[in-house]
DNA sequence: TCAACATATGTTTAACTGTTCATATGTATA
DNA sequence: TATACATATGAACAGTTAAACATATGTTGA
């Protein structure tokens, strides 16, 4: 498009190119401003792990409230062994944080942006 | 935890009740709070279309510009059919929206939910 | 230290999903 | 209207993943 040349200041010189050349300019800038694969990688990572509709269970569960794994199971009619499975997944994606007190674990959301990715998403899910 | 059943407003009412009678309440509220269970797949349905990296790579091509699905395919070296099956998935997620422009269809960014929710995600990977 | 409870982990299996290849549809122009 | 270009779609295959089951680890109190 038009705008993205005109934006870096190169309307001249953009003017006597043929329009597939000004695509591959803008092609190869947005390469340029691209994050590298890697940090792509782990966005898609994150992602995939709110996209599994039990995890959200979880995770949603947990919005206002820690809750220890038995209570998830109890709340959400799982087993046992499939909670603590998704809270492992959930903690190494640092979505949530977790303390002991006596024989309990009680877990929670790890910072305000789960609650803000979860609430954007619910946003555009209720529309 | 003395705290969750405090703020549900009901330190009194539990004042008498043993501590798994507390958690069952507690365990109660939530589950009265959450969302359905529909709504909720549909979240998680969302974010499984943000949990693919190349169908981040492409949303992320798109962040500032609109691009039709040669230019993707050459950005971010992927097959034609391939793009064109993952948009296919973003549009009907209403992640992204098209225009037709000669032979050529113009992809963009459907609302900016989509720009925050990938915004919110690297904020979250970047730490 | 031994039950009993709470949570974690390893393994298997069934279901799902992204890519590729082949082909179809749609659009413009000579 | 025939040809080339741009995009979409269908089917098959390979890799991934969540749940279930069995079992292990960790913690408390008698």
């Amino acid at each position: 498009m038009a705008e993205d040349y005109r934006r870096t200041g190169e309307t001249e010189a953009s003017a006597g190119k043929a329009v597939s050349e000004v695509r591959e300019d803008i092609v190869r800038s947005i390469l340029e401003q691209q994050p590298d694969d890697e940090i792509l990688y782990d966005l898609a990572e994150l992602f995939k792990v709110f996209g599994d509709s039990t995890r959200i269970k979880i995770l949603y569960s947990m919005f206002e409230n820690e809750l220890c794994v038995n209570d998830i199971a109890k709340l959400l009619n799982l087993s046992q062994s499939s909670v603590s499975h998704q809270l492992r997944i959930l903690k190494s994606s640092k979505l949530v944080k977790f303390r002991r007190e006596g024989k309990s674990i009680y877990y929670s959301l790890d910072d305000e942006h789960v609650r803000a990715i979860i609430s954007m998403g619910m946003e555009h899910v209720e529309e």
